[in-house]
Parts: C-alpha cells; structure tokens; sequence
DNA sequence: AACACGGTCAACCGCAAGTTA
DNA sequence: ATAACTTGCGGTTGACCGTGT
C-alpha cells in the first residue's frame, strides 16, 4: 500500500484558497461532478493538488455546508455523540447534517472541550472529574450579613454540591468535599469549626434528599422492573459498560435519521426509532413538587447556556458503574433519574402498549453500533 | 500606537484502508 | 500477491483577528 505522492509535485500552490480558485473548482465539479482528486486539479487548471481540493471542496465550497454558529442542539448532538464515538469526527459528522468533520472537530477543540474542563468533566472519557474541576466557580460563597464567620449557602451553592454528590459516599465524602470547598486556603486549623458550620447546610440538604426520595420512591421500583427486563435482553455493550444515565439525544427532526421523529407529548409506538445515549445531559424530573405526578419531564444539561435553570443539572455521574447500581441510585439527593425511571414514565403512559414496544426501546436503547 | 496574548478555523500532514492494475 | 494509486480520517499547524495592557 503505497504512500499518495500526490502533493510532492513542485510548484504546487499551498496555502488559502483564492476566490478564483474557488470559482474554477465549483465551476469544474459542477460541470463534471466530484471525484478523480488527483487529474482534477490539473483538468480545471487549478496549481493545487488533489488532495487540497478534495479539502477545499468537502469542508468549505460543498453547496449544502451550514455556515454559522453551531446551535445549542447541534452541541448538545456533539457532545452525546462523542461520548460514544470518541473523537470519530466523520461519524459524528454524519449526524450533523451540513456540518463537516473537520468543523466539529474544530468546535470540539475551541469550545466544548474547554467548557467540560471548567465543569470538571474529562472530555475524553466523559466523567466527572474533581481533580479538573474549578471548584471556585462552582459555589457562590457569600457571607451572611449577621454573621461574623459562617458561609451560607446559596441555593446555587446546594445544586452545586448536590451535582458533586455522585462522587462521594454521601454523607461523610460530601461533608469532607463541601468542606474543603467552603475552607479558607491555608486554613487547616479551623477545618472542625467549618465543619460545624456546614451542619445546617447538610441538614437541610438530609431533608430534601427525604423529600425527593418519597417523590421518586415509585420510579425506583419501576426502574428495577426496567432493569430485570433489561438483563433479560442481549445486547451490545458488555456488563459494566451499560451508560449510566442515557435520554434522548434531543436531536432536531432535520438532524435525525429519516423516520426518527420523536414526540415527548405522545408514548412512542411500537418499533419507533430512538436514540438513547450516555451523556452529559440528564433527564430530570420536574423539581415542582405540583408537576411529579405528571409526565412532565424535561431536559437538562451540563453545558451552561444560560438559559438552563433546571434543578439538578450538573455533573453526570460516573459511567463505569454497573446497570445495576445505576439504577438502584435514582433515589440520590438529586432529582436526576435514570432513563430507566423515565422510560417508566412513558411506558406508564400505556399500559396496554408496554409490552410490546419496551423490548424493542430496550434493544435500540443499547444498540450503539449505528453510530459507528 | 505597539505589542503580547489567546481564540478561531482553514488548511496541511501523515497515516491507514480501500481500490485497481 | 504485490505495488501503485485513491480516498478518507484525525491530529496539528499557522495565519488571522480581537482584546487587553
């Protein structure tokens, strides 16, 4: 298998593409279609070689590229998808309709990766990472006015220590985390006293952990029965390597596979066309205790756009936990859930229609190999 | 105004797999 | 089977630009 020794010709021109350059190879592709790099240069008396008009053509001058910024599902897309693919940015690309490979890895590179550094997340392996994490910008510490010497926590402050929780065994990691968080620098000595004054911060956390374990008390037992019907089922990914936490991946109907049409309104039907994937992104019920009897559920994501203020957004919990302990983790201090406890949710919706198409949700659920 | 610095992204490089003769 | 060649991919580079000092 010979090396292409297609751009070792001499006098070839490198660099940026002029305008007329550009014209000549549009003109030319339209005319004779793409295709044949290597004489293409020279029949439409372009000075470049093959491959850098192959370039030119498929990242930048194809007709049907999309120019602009990439829109909040277009990177919610790029993150889930890479949290499966890896950096297979043609793969990814495939998924992004008018998007090149080399635009998303592009975008990867500049944006996302260093906005999952800030969060803490590892953008290679996708899970939460403390040692990356800037923990100043996660709590808004502030000091109580009639306090001479205790921070009070914001209600930022406990999602925020609430979206660490999956990294400690609560309660006596979390209390070591938030402590050190909440710590002066080089104040070692005064460790205990801080820790006394997190108690009421903890305690108030204990009962709202209690609370939310009543409102997804249900979903955890469904979510086992998911989880019996799961193990039940063969699949693609080995035991260990199940996503802990998997949800739609929110593409827009243009971005979806043809037929791949979802309404959260309506339960699926049967054989319908999913794509659950691992991510950052979790599926939250509503923290409105007025909304939990409803199917109201709604998205939430790790990347701050701003506009996201759900509760319990916040760092996805490791993926190399078992299905198992997954699942059984639903009733955590956090309102996330797992999409098993939100697969109950629709398939609660009909009852009569659970039956046949869960087995086909669960099997598409763990087929990855579409994506390769 | 001049410079440094960092972000962005088009373009290049090198490799591997696939295809053809 | 082998070599020559093509195509595609992921990693990297460097020019350009905006911003801060």
């Amino acid at each position: 298998m010979g090396r292409a020794p297609c751009c070792d010709r001499a006098g070839l021109k490198k660099g940026p593409w002029t305008q007329e350059e550009d014209e000549k190879l549009v003109s030319y592709i339209k005319k004779h279609g793409q295709g044949n790099w290597r004489t293409l240069p020279k029949n439409a008396g372009l000075e470049r070689c093959g491959k850098s008009c192959r370039l030119r053509w498929t990242n930048y001058l194809r007709p049907d590229i999309k120019r602009g910024r990439f829109s909040f599902e277009e990177e919610e897309t790029i993150i889930q998808l890479h949290s499966i693919l890896g950096n297979k940015w043609s793969a990814i690309a495939a998924r992004l309709p008018g998007r090149t490979d080399n635009e998303i890895k592009n975008y990867w590179n500049t944006h996302i990766r260093k906005r999952l550094l800030r969060m803490g997340i590892d953008p290679v392996t996708h899970a939460p990472r403390l040692d990356f994490l800037d923990l100043t910008s996660l709590l808004n510490k502030h000091h109580h006015p009639a306090a001479t010497n205790a921070y009070y926590p914001t209600q930022a402050d406990l999602e925020a220590l609430r979206a660490l929780e999956p990294l400690a065994s609560y309660p006596a990691d979390l209390l070591r985390l938030a402590s050190t968080l909440l710590s002066p620098p080089n104040q070692d000595q005064q460790q205990q006293q801080q820790q006394m004054l997190l108690m009421p911060w903890l305690q108030i956390m204990a009962q709202q952990q209690q609370q939310q374990q009543q409102q997804v008390s249900d979903q955890r037992a469904t979510a086992a029965a998911a989880h019996q019907l799961l193990m039940q089922q063969p699949c693609g990914l080995a035991a260990g390597q199940m996503p802990g936490l998997v949800h739609h991946a929110n593409l827009q109907e243009d971005h979806m596979v043809p037929g791949c049409v979802v309404d959260y309104a309506q339960p699926p039907a049967a054989g319908a066309c999913y794509d659950y994937v691992p991510a950052l992104m979790h599926m939250v019920s509503d923290a409105d205790a007025s909304n939990n009897n409803n199917n109201n559920l709604q998205w939430s994501s790790t990347v701050d756009t701003g506009s996201n203020n759900n509760v319990g957004s916040g760092v996805s919990t490791p993926s190399s936990s078992p299905a198992a302990g997954r699942v059984n983790s639903a009733s955590t201090t956090t309102t996330t859930t797992t999409a098993f406890g939100a697969l109950n949710d629709v398939i609660a919706a009909d009852d009569a229609d659970a039956g046949l198409f869960d087995m086909q949700l669960y099997s598409d659920l763990l087929d990855v190999s579409d994506y390769m």
